[in-house]
DNA sequence: CTGTTAGCGCCTTCAT
DNA sequence: ATGAAGGCGCTAACAG
């Protein structure tokens, strides 16, 4: 079997306590102690048991991370962030692919009271509404991330999603544009944060002087490149079709300037188009992509330190936090020339676009 | 505190013995005493602790996926396809990213006596050569993903990649192509991976009757979307520049593509491409990429399937697992009115290449 | 500063 | 087919 404490301490000739202690840091041991239960430990090669100590301290030392698929762009890059924020705190993290199914959500969220199997949740509803989400109680602690739905028990981690959707859409109206469409919304419960971008983009519109026209507002059941290419497609088919476009990830833009590439338009000169979440591949594109770029390693940090201080026993109201985000103003809107030049007023920051 | 077997058993009149039975569904447990059980399970809401569970079992429930980088579309891809593997055999996936840092490889590894912390490992090296793998020794069944690099202890699963490589070099060079550039070797102990594709590049180089040209080989020291874009503006400088590329993953090939178009050059009419991983982001880029496509999911499949098998006690030799691929030809190296004819030609099978 | 003792919740021989 | 009892390896009272 396994070398344990007893091994080591009687290798020591100490108790298992003493060697407890100097495994956990404990302060005060002697140093003479410290320095013989550490030998034992290396001769013996003892490594403590995870299992036991987190069932002996109550708690399983994971925690999880729910988003829709970690084939997303958003995802991935968000992920791997999390989990740099998590290592240093010896935690680990679980990360589960929900594919947006709210039954598969809900099995997350009321099963957890199987806090046997994770001491705390960071999670990304996709598939779940306010109203589901608002009842659900329970001990262990979960940060949502994402726009708020309600007052709900959860802690949150957001952006200011009318915000940015409006600073992308006034980038599009400041270029001209005057037939914006938007890409992505969904009009039904589980679509707040959607609804929130198309919001802000009611609102730019408005500030812009343009009137609203439901034709150019194209739901979609998903955000992946074939939904944006479809819903460019059908787009294209109006009798007026639009000048620019506003999708609300990077993967719907992706699709939908393939569809304008494909049908003969030119990207920006015929139709402008912005993107969100920032992924590294609008960077390389051809045309570059414009976006809204969240601060993942913001939301990362905030989401993690949070649900910290929940494990770590805070028992206040739940927070609302909000990370930066910026717009990322590339060839999908500006064009090579426009783009390049930005770039060069910034001298040695790399391919990026311009930030306002 | 929770509620446990002992709740539940004195609720049910039973002994706990008999609650694990039908918690482990047991098959002698008479019916009636199974549905008293049940019922108390149900109306006390108990939960097996897993913890508990786990130590009992001197396991930890917990397999390892050790990748590179979760932001990189192929371990993402492939670690949601290992995910959706693992999950009906209840056991969880932690992931690990090891930035192909070979300190944290051989963390993961060495360490990996801590069979504490998970129970099996599946492993995607990048920082470790041949002769690090073959001396590590160890108990814990470990998987490795991607090319042999030695006769050592561990279970791999790849694809062919001398063959993958050969055919997309060798349908460069039926498309008249003469000099054929490849981007990603990896010329040093812990490239074995991109060294077989460099392998595979000069059999079909040889094959077509090219002599081959090494100013025309270009390492990169990783497999990012910049180095792609950085190789190929050293190509560009060469006296005779290539008239196709062979890149070893998908993002060198995005860089790579950028870097051209940005140059003036047209993709394929002046310079073909092709790229490896069949990425998603391929499938809806201008001009969409033509890549080598490994079966993500057999591999997922191969390698869950295998850890499990070494789970379960088997322990005989090492074995080799060889996963399909195939070659997905699109625009980048036969244009956009091919590609399209090739489409046509099955009909109905959406945004896809033509697999030969 | 360190030793002793008693579980954390579960599974699993040994019985019956 | 089910009870009784011990221990997986660790930590946290409680001494001393």
């Amino acid at each position: 079997m396994a070398v344990t404490i007893y091994d080591v301490a009687r290798h020591a000739g100490v108790s298992p306590r003493t060697v407890s202690n100097v495994v956990n840091d404990y302060p005060f041991v002697a140093a003479e102690t410290r320095r013989r239960v550490r030998d034992s430990i290396d001769s013996l090669g003892y490594r403590p048991n995870l299992v036991a100590r987190n069932l002996r301290r109550g708690r399983t030392g994971m925690i999880a991370l729910a988003v829709p698929e970690l084939a997303v762009p958003y995802f991935s890059e968000l992920s791997g962030a999390i989990m740099d924020e998590v290592a240093p705190r010896s935690y680990t993290v679980i990360i589960e692919q929900t594919d947006g199914d709210p039954a598969r959500e809900r099995a997350l969220l009321e099963d957890r009271d199987r806090s046997h199997v994770f001491d705390g949740l960071i999670f990304s509803p996709l598939g779940l509404g306010a109203s589901e989400l608002g009842a659900i109680p329970g001990a262990t602690p979960v940060v949502l991330l994402g726009e708020r739905v309600n007052e709900g028990p959860f802690d949150h981690v957001s952006i200011d999603n009318v915000a940015a959707a409006r600073s992308a859409v006034e980038h599009l109206a400041s270029l001209g544009c005057r037939r914006i469409a938007a890409i992505g919304d969904q009009p039904y419960e589980t679509g707040e944060t959607a609804q929130v971008r198309t919001q802000g983009y009611h609102e730019a519109l408005e500030a812009a002087g343009l009137s609203p026209d439901p034709a150019l507002v194209v739901p979609t059941s998903n955000f992946h490149r074939s939904a944006g290419a479809e819903a460019m497609e059908r787009l294209l088919e109006l009798a007026e079709p639009p000048d620019a476009v506003f999708c609300y990830n990077d993967l719907l833009a992706a699709g939908a300037i393939r569809v304008l590439l494909d049908r003969g338009r030119r990207v920006p000169e015929d139709v402008a188009v912005v993107g969100f979440d920032d992924a590294e591949e609008g960077r390389y594109s051809t045309p570059t992509l414009s976006t809204v770029a969240p601060d993942k390693h913001v939301i990362a940090a905030m989401a993690v330190a949070q649900l910290f201080r929940r494990l770590d026993g805070d028992i206040g109201d739940p927070v609302d936090l909000r990370a930066p985000f910026a717009l990322e103003i590339r060839e999908s809107t500006i064009g090579r020339l426009q783009a390049i030049a930005a770039l060069d007023g910034k001298a040695g920051a790399g391919r990026k676009g311009r930030r306002v």
